[in-house]
DNA sequence: GATGAATGAGGCTTCATTCAT
DNA sequence: CATGAATGAAGCCTCATTCAT
């Protein structure tokens, strides 16, 4: 249609050469479509296409689908954890606000952005791609545990938290945060945004420091809800 | 045809009796599979395998894969849901031992058996599959919805629950159970069991009659948490 | 074109149901393009349809590329080494008699055969498909030349052949039994039968025994050419 | 261009030299690996990198895959072969040993080399690419076979070789070359190198002259085996 | 009814070749 | 000249579905 209206120096080129720019835009693509229907239903024809090259050109960056996929979530996930160990390692202040700060980060990066999708895909199809699952679970899970156990122990060395089980207690404050990012996309189907995610958390951060702090600390906290 | 001589107490023996009874082992494989794989991954060959008759006897009692599907809701899930609106349909006593009831009978029937399965699968697929995610809206989520809220109005008729919106707080409701539900499964790569389901639905239930219930009713209620 | 004419009875089934035929079939068809264009070249589409059949129904017959390979030698290779061990492990004359009739036999069944091009295959691309080499070496090379070594064996056990080493003997009669059933199809490029294999094999079946019969013996020969 | 300021004897920094060197680069890269996997088994993406360009420049000097297996055959092949037609034209001695330094040349300069490889090369795949098996027909085939023709003819013209067919002879004396040559490369499946290539060799050629030489002739030869 | 052989569209991946830089 | 990113046709393999027996 408009192509006849082009100017007549035009000579668009069959495809332009962007080394630099590829791979982002490919990831960025995967992330979208991974993130929407999931990773054995995503064609990698339908990545290269949206990233608008040729289905040939993602093997230049990538060797395979899950190479690909780990690659989305290494250039996706993996900064916002480093940067969440890095706060958690240089933190200065109370405990309190290192955790408040963490979980706030999490959200905000991770869970009400479309990254949150990387999760709901774990949870769906880590049984069938047994390699993928042992990927994520060493470079995000484990590491991501590691982190907030850190947190709780720091609390507790500092006589800012008292006496918990750091472990247990990650598990229990994990578990929420992932069933609030999964609720983001899974409740879909049935039409309703059934908690304002932000309310949610901020309720469960004081929750969970109201479970964490020493009774007698002036500690930096907001009126515990219920 | 061989049907002719069969009297209702008849001992048929197993191999005539499988014709009728194939639709429920073909079911129950499907079940067994879809909730191990999801949808899509599951092989319709595995199903047939696993009921011990071959792939083509699928078709003779399934058009296709949706309809195997849909056909295995409609089997395990349709009539929990029928048991719980016939209940709440007529029950007699206090509106808060019925929502107690119904929801531990979701949990007890659905929750905590591989039927909570199906409502992962759905939350990881429906995406892929609209006309399955347009069923499964209609006939399970609009359906329980529904039973939910008009447990909330009959509560509200009664006098036995205070003023709320039935809509918005069936959601509210909804949401921790289907949470629960996916925990069991989603987590399996977290090697953790976040919580005790059995403790967090108690816990669940009695908080939300705590905030449903009327201020002044000597209601039957165990004592709120929090 | 000339369905026009069919009889009006007639409705030509889409395809045969044809269970026990169809390997048969399959492996023949592979065999021919195996031997024609090699193992890498050769498309699993053509040997589908050259079969009959469509690309699908080659894998509920063999589970890939390389095991329709294994099934080609296995049915046509492995049955003529099997009836040359019976006669090797059987026979009751005169070594060098067993000798000739294996060495022709081999002739017979496979140098003259389009069998050989299997040979000339596995010569040209072992280097490129080590679970091949792997899989011909073990199957067919060792129990050939084992074979081979036994009749040498039995000949000298029996007095009938002098002292040899059984396995560098059996190597150099290999080597120029492989090199003729190369000769047949590689020299297709040169455009000329170079030698005259029958006669090429006689003559050295009577050079092998002319160096392994004792001088004694009043041996069954032909008169040693050369 | 840059050749300008160029004496003979200058000694041109290696980068500058390149230029000059890259197709005999290219094709030593792609000899090594067209022998070592054959043709189709090769890709230009190592054939480059082995010679330590890129994978476009290859396309600078040849047009295409078979160019480039022409261009080895040339630099490799025809200059061999060349050289011998040179000897046979300019050759002063006796027509048997004539003949012998042709088939001992052939061995050192070709049989001996990995070049031999690119016959290995041409039995197993020119029914795969009709074009390369033309060319090589053509400049290989039919001029090697026309040298030793002619050298055969000479031998008779000058009364040194007795009366033969020297077209069926050539045939005959190829044929076991060939084949000398292709066990360099093919038995390594066998594991067992059938015979010392050089004795063979000597064998064959005495052979060969005992069969050629008039019986009369004081000629020079070995003693004939057998 | 039951079977399972047969189909064929569709997905992942490779690689000779082209061409923007 | 040189590069190597980009292309796209082609090959292997899977699996929901069909249908001859």
């Amino acid at each position: 249609m408009n192509t006849s209206s082009d100017t007549p120096t035009e000579n668009k080129p069959r495809w332009e050469r962007r080394k630099d720019e590829r791979p982002q835009e490919l990831l960025a693509a995967a992330l979208d479509l991974f993130v929407d229907k999931g990773f054995a239903a995503t064609r990698l024809t339908d990545v290269a296409a949206r990233a608008g090259v040729s289905k040939g050109t993602l093997y230049l960056y990538f060797t395979n689908k899950e190479d690909l996929f780990k690659a989305v979530v290494r250039e996706n996930l993996l900064p916002v954890l480093g940067d969440a160990e890095n706060l958690a390692d240089t933190f200065d202040g109370h405990s309190a606000d290192l955790f408040r700060d963490i979980m706030l980060g999490w959200w905000r990066r991770i869970g009400d952005t479309k990254l949150s999708g990387i999760t709901k895909l774990m949870m769906a199809e880590s049984g069938n791609f047994p390699e993928l699952a042992q990927f994520y679970h060493q470079e995000v899970i484990l590491r991501g545990n590691a982190m907030i156990a850190r947190i709780l122990e720091r609390g507790m060395a500092r006589g800012e938290f008292r006496h918990i089980d750091p472990h247990l207690t990650t598990q229990a404050i994990i578990a929420p945060m992932i069933m609030l990012m999964m609720s983001k996309h899974a409740f879909c189907i049935c039409q309703a945004r059934p908690v304002a995610p932000l309310d949610y958390l901020n309720n469960f951060i004081d929750l969970c420091l109201y479970g964490m702090l020493r009774d007698d600390a002036g500690a930096p906290r907001t009126p515990a809800p219920c």
